[in-house]
DNA sequence: CCAAAAGTGTTGTGTCTACACCCATGG
DNA sequence: CCATGGGTGTAGACACAACACTTTTGG
């Protein structure tokens, strides 16, 4: 904004009162083979029985990733998250209390490591795919923060934020499989991340499994930092 | 947002009427082989000197993407142009007039056929890699909407917009590395785009060059759009 | 010994990179 | 005839896709 005094703006600023700004966050899981998505019922009159993202107004002296944070902490008790901001939605009457323009986060978290603060809401985990219809826009906002997702999960390894700290090659590949919706190869899939050269093999072994258990694996978040990273080419 | 009535909310938003929302345009053109973005001088007594992304408040029954269009419109009288929403920036004092949130746009325009509407505002184009200091954020609103046009040129043929309907693949390849910011070798950057077989020859020739003319092509948005899209892969 | 998933290599196909010379035009 | 950029092909390296059998464990 510009070509106007700071007087100007104020009295501009004011007459636009109606406006609020609130987050919503996506936060994904990754739980029996599914991406997941915490959502909770909403209580507005006009969306019973639906479900909806998890969202607060942003406040006066408050930084737009500090309220995401605030939410999702305040919901799951975690910190420390992955989080990435996506989209700003602001369609003139999404919200019907009035113009609440909203900016979208995800946030990726480990849901075995994750207690759910209930708080007597009802709070709960779904898979992504069966999502139908959600309160508000929140079914548009979900499916953008799956595609940023998408995208981002074959550029950077941000998918080990979903799973545990020690992980099989399996469980790597279903998370892939299911973010992305496809089916990939195993044997391909294992070359190249082994390839890659940043998984550390644990020399553990998978536990109470009924056949032949998987090896466990840690990713280098160190050795990745370190690398240059090319652009103009796929994964990692 | 949920979990609370719509009384609650509106009593919530007026509390928050201290902030406003604005748009700022990042306008892209290219011209002289270089990446340019259109900049106004700031009239605010904090920014005398600096220069300013073109944006405005959102007016209240207005979509955030009208709201970038109408700017783009004053200033260059231009419609129906390549427009991407990019990241909302909420910095607590980023606008010394209060709370001001501003959603990002940039979008690609012809400088050509361009004719600005100056109404005496100092309105400039600016090579990208030149500019320095801005008023407000702008600098990083800038350097986080080249970032993805870095990404999305790549991924989609979003850069002819840049062109005139009419251009030569010398032309191409210099709009891509102004753009990217690196050396393409010609041989091979001419073998994609013509094996990708999207170019349509026009019989045409350069004119008033002091060299051998290069042919002209335009691009086919048409057998493009017809295509499938192929994921997981690069270059459209 | 059976079920279930882990682990492992090779071959073909296509894509990217590097690289040097002749051609057409205007002056 | 000179300067300037236009236009062209090939060979090696690399990445990706397709594909089947043996191994280990628990029950």
């Amino acid at each position: 904004m510009q070509a106007k005094n700071i007087n100007a703006h104020l009295t501009e600023i004011s007459t636009y009162f109606k406006m609020a700004i609130s987050v919503d966050c996506v936060i994904f899981g990754f739980d029996n083979d599914e991406l997941k998505v915490l959502l909770i019922k909403s209580d507005l009159n006009e969306f019973t029985g639906k479900w909806s993202l998890l969202g607060d107004i942003v406040r006066p002296e408050e930084e737009l990733n500090e309220a995401a944070y605030r939410v999702l902490k305040a919901r799951t008790g975690l910190d420390h998250v992955y989080m990435e901001q996506v989209q700003t939605f602001g369609g003139v009457h999404r919200h019907p209390a009035g113009r609440v323009i909203t900016v979208a986060y995800y946030s990726l978290v480990n849901i075995e490591q994750n207690e759910l603060k209930k708080h007597g809401n009802e709070l709960h985990w779904h898979t992504v795919k069966d999502v139908t219809d959600m309160a508000f826009d929140h079914r548009e906002i979900l499916q953008s923060c799956h595609e940023r997702l998408k995208h981002k999960v074959i550029e950077q390894p941000v998918g080990f934020n979903l799973l545990p700290k020690k992980f099989s090659l399996r469980e790597l590949q279903n998370l892939y499989e299911a973010i992305l919706d496809v089916k990939l190869d195993r044997r391909n899939f294992r070359k190249k991340f082994l390839s890659m050269d940043l998984l550390v093999d644990l020399h553990e072994e998978e536990d109470d499994v009924p056949h032949r258990p998987a090896r466990l694996y840690k990713f280098n978040f160190e050795k990745y930092d370190q690398r240059k990273k090319r652009y103009l080419g796929i994964g990692f």
